[in-house]
DNA sequence: AACGTCCTCAACCGCGGCGTG
DNA sequence: GCACGCCGCGGTTGAGGACGT
């Protein structure tokens, strides 16, 4: 089908020098973000435009926060995984600061161990055990480090059902316990956080709002655990 | 000290959505 | 309606550092 963009013999590949991040630098803050696919000619850079926005995205944007993440911080990314699925810029869209690519990375390596640990199935969100008595509150941060404790103890009532689709969105539905369960803002068809959006993003809100509002319009929501 | 294994994270790749002609 | 090009997303890879033996 389409040929990739990447294929052009003489550009760079692999880790950028401090040179190549300065050029990039250099010229955004002289041009701004746009077009991407003219910007390496422009900027004199050997590289695709692919692994420019990469690159200025993930790193060299003035207002990404590097460093660790705050237990908030990872609550909320695992709240928003169990309603939005793997769809890590809408999950990165509310902690700001955070790429999609850091918080992919961190629930790879940190949250999906952490949670498979518990017996947690970092997937649906569910326990995978089958449980032996009603489940007391489950606190993550107590439990996380005992293999023996998830075996005994915050078992969910119900037995898991298996139920691999990825959780949509789900908004405004105060009867699940999703809802019940998150004091958060999540009304994603609205509400993105602050920062002013220059058109092209407008332009992929706007078609995420859509996207939103399709798989809000579709089946229930399932019942989460949800900590 | 040397080696092997694990872990982290920057970067790449392929695909799908969207706009345009 | 179709083909094409660009952009952005999510999955995956691989280099290199950390850690254990």
């Amino acid at each position: 089908m389409r040929k990739p963009c990447c294929d052009k013999e003489g550009t760079n590949k692999g880790a950028w020098s401090k040179q190549e991040d300065q050029k990039l630098i250099d010229y955004i803050r002289t041009h701004g973000e746009g077009c991407w696919r003219s910007l390496p000619k422009a900027a004199g850079l050997d590289r695709c435009g692919k692994s420019c926005r990469l690159r200025w995205i993930n790193y060299l944007r003035p207002d990404i926060k590097r460093g660790n993440f705050g237990q908030d911080e990872e609550d909320l990314i695992i709240k928003l995984h169990a309603l939005l699925g793997n769809r890590w810029s809408l999950i990165a869209g509310r902690l700001p600061g955070r790429t999609d690519n850091e918080v992919k990375n961190y629930w790879n390596s940190h949250i999906r161990r952490k949670l498979i640990s518990m017996g947690i199935d970092p997937n649906n969100h569910r326990l995978n055990q089958i449980p032996l008595r009603p489940p007391p509150k489950c606190d993550v941060s107590a439990s996380a480090t005992s293999s023996e404790s998830t075996n005994n103890e915050c078992k969910p009532s119900p037995p898991p059902q298996p139920q691999p689709q990825p959780l949509k969105p789900s908004v405004n539905k105060t009867t699940d316990r999703v809802s019940d369960s998150l004091d958060l803002n999540l009304d994603l068809t609205i509400a993105f956080p602050s920062p002013p959006a220059t058109s092209a993003e407008e332009k992929r809100r706007v078609s995420k709002t859509r996207m939103t509002k399709q798989v809000e319009s579709s089946e229930p929501v399932p019942t989460l655990l949800l900590f």
